[in-house]
DNA sequence: AATGAATGAGGATTCATTCAT
DNA sequence: GATGAATGAATCCTCATTCAT
């Protein structure tokens, strides 16, 4: 047990507490005492570590965007075409890491607390700018109207991660990224009508 | 001031306050207090209708669903093709009455509730099997595979509602109806490819 | 028992507890949960009637300038010469009603809250330019230099106050007058000289 | 860096810290961990000095009477006739060391702090006595009543004291001095009356 | 029908204090 | 000697809910 250097051990844990009880909750209504004990600690050292519950939230959503963030890099890093790319991302959003029932709930509650806290609405405003400009890069070279293309393919993701927030069977990612895919395909023109 | 026959005026008042609030706070985290008090009342009264702050929540999301029910039923009854009654049941999604900042506040919310409450959970099944039935019965006639076509344009309506929660400026309902029917008519086959 | 217009007893009942709790626990470190109790009602209620502990504090001292104010003006309107209004004052700062244990503890920590709020020094500083104003306006027949006169009576009706904080016996007032008024014959030159 | 002897160093820095804490905050609610950071050590260690938070109030009370103490006893060694040591006494009371904002701050929270420990409360009594006797001493010598005389400049040093503490501006001590040397005059028969 | 009155339960946050290293 | 780690206890405040009138 060494009593020195817990702090990134404590904040770690307490990052993946709060996820895992937002997750199970549905809620951002999750006391501090539930993190702490999940993380298992007091909560006043959870306070101790993160000044307060505002600052806890807001860097489990920071963990998540960072995740999802290195997971498109590194897919992208290893794609060639464009439409490799485009396909990469959307392979991506959907990936284990991501698409897990307690990530997906934690992702709508954020956007709920976008209303309440400049700082969320923030990140959130980071990773959309960010998702687009990805799709832009790629698209461009493959459709008429890049702009459009990005902004339905980024809607679809998050209509399918939304809805996703709701089911109660385990997840079918396979499927949700044949959905996009497909869509993707039509808005690329690779599709033949009518499939 | 007729004493009798309070009850609907009542209850119409709070249900309309709570949509207002919620729309307002960006959050469910409203007082029943703050509820009552826009509806002109106390929140001992508010209780004396709803018996408790979870159904005067639940009856305001009836209230929406009902809305857009009736909404989408209107549009349905003037349509004559297939196309149409797909374009139909997008248009009213995005109608003035649903489309609303507050509304879409509360639609969002209700999202989140659904992991908290079995009835919410229930009610945003049905509105979802409901949507689905509809645009099923028109893509049968358009489509090879009408169900992933449905699943398409349902998340897509979806993506776009939640993505609209986000946005500060006023709406822009027709640019987003445009988004989606343009991503229909790709589905349909009815675009040329690469648009 | 009536159940309308209990707001002006409840915060009477409040005020009084708060002065009494203060003057028994001897430190402005009370529990509103304390000072409820002893009002007999729930530390909610106190909250609902007075927003938050520093608006109680606030009114708990206006009570006691106001008390106090009300004593000086009465003793003040039956005094006829200058040098009858001087004794007024000073035997009025010494009054039962503003010269005992729990009051004078009170006061004494009003004095130390004042460095922590604006409000509370505000009102400090109303009490002592009254106090000041109204030994002025007789003291300017009386002596030469009236202004250094009434700052050191008021500093010495400060000083037999703070000492009395300390006592723990009971009060002894008229010995208390008899000394200001002593020091005060001296100033306006009544006295004979080495009294 | 000696390891040894760290003792009474740690103790001194704490000790001052703990005043100057005091008088930043105009209050005895300081935590610890601020005295303990301006004495540039961890709050453990502040009580592996000393045990408890109330012993360190303890000490930097007794600190302060220790430099009054001296202070008079230095002024005193220097005074010939029984006037001269009264007079010095009452400048010691007011001399740069003592009249400071923060010692003045420190000094009227422990008065309030006297209501809750029985430490402080004797150690003020005993301030008290000191100066009382130390007054007697002189003023026997002087005036017919020498009891009342020490009690009434007494409870006018303290009554300057306070309105001190409550000043915002700087200090004036010389000001003050004369105020009380007045009054001290005039006890005394030395002042011509109507001054 | 309507409301002011009232509260219990709960939650974020702070802090003196202890302990292991 | 020195400190980061850790917590229990307390405190202010909020809120849904109940009740008497």
């Amino acid at each position: 047990m060494p009593k020195l250097g817990m702090e990134p051990i404590r904040r770690d844990a307490l990052v993946k507490a709060t996820i895992a009880e937002i997750g199970t909750a549905g809620t951002l209504d999750v006391t501090v005492g539930q993190i702490a004990r999940r993380a298992g600690m007091s909560s006043a050292l959870a306070h101790h570590y993160f000044g307060s519950k505002d600052q806890m939230l807001l860097a489990a959503m920071r963990h998540i965007l960072n995740l999802y963030g290195a997971e498109v890099r590194g897919a992208l890093s290893m794609a060639a075409t464009p439409a490799e790319r485009v396909e990469a991302i959307v392979r991506a959003s959907f990936s284990s890491g991501n698409f897990r029932q307690e990530t997906v709930a934690a992702w709508l509650n954020f956007y709920v607390q976008a209303h309440k806290s400049e700082d969320v609405r923030r990140l959130l405003g980071v990773y959309r700018r960010r998702l687009r400009s990805n799709l832009l890069a790629s698209l461009r070279h493959l459709v008429n109207d890049p702009d459009r293309a990005a902004e339905t393919i980024g809607a679809l993701i998050d209509g399918v991660y939304i809805r996703q927030a709701l089911r109660q069977s385990p997840i079918r990612a396979d499927e949700t990224i044949e959905l996009v895919l497909g869509a993707v395909d039509l808005l690329t023109g690779k599709a033949d009508d009518k499939a």
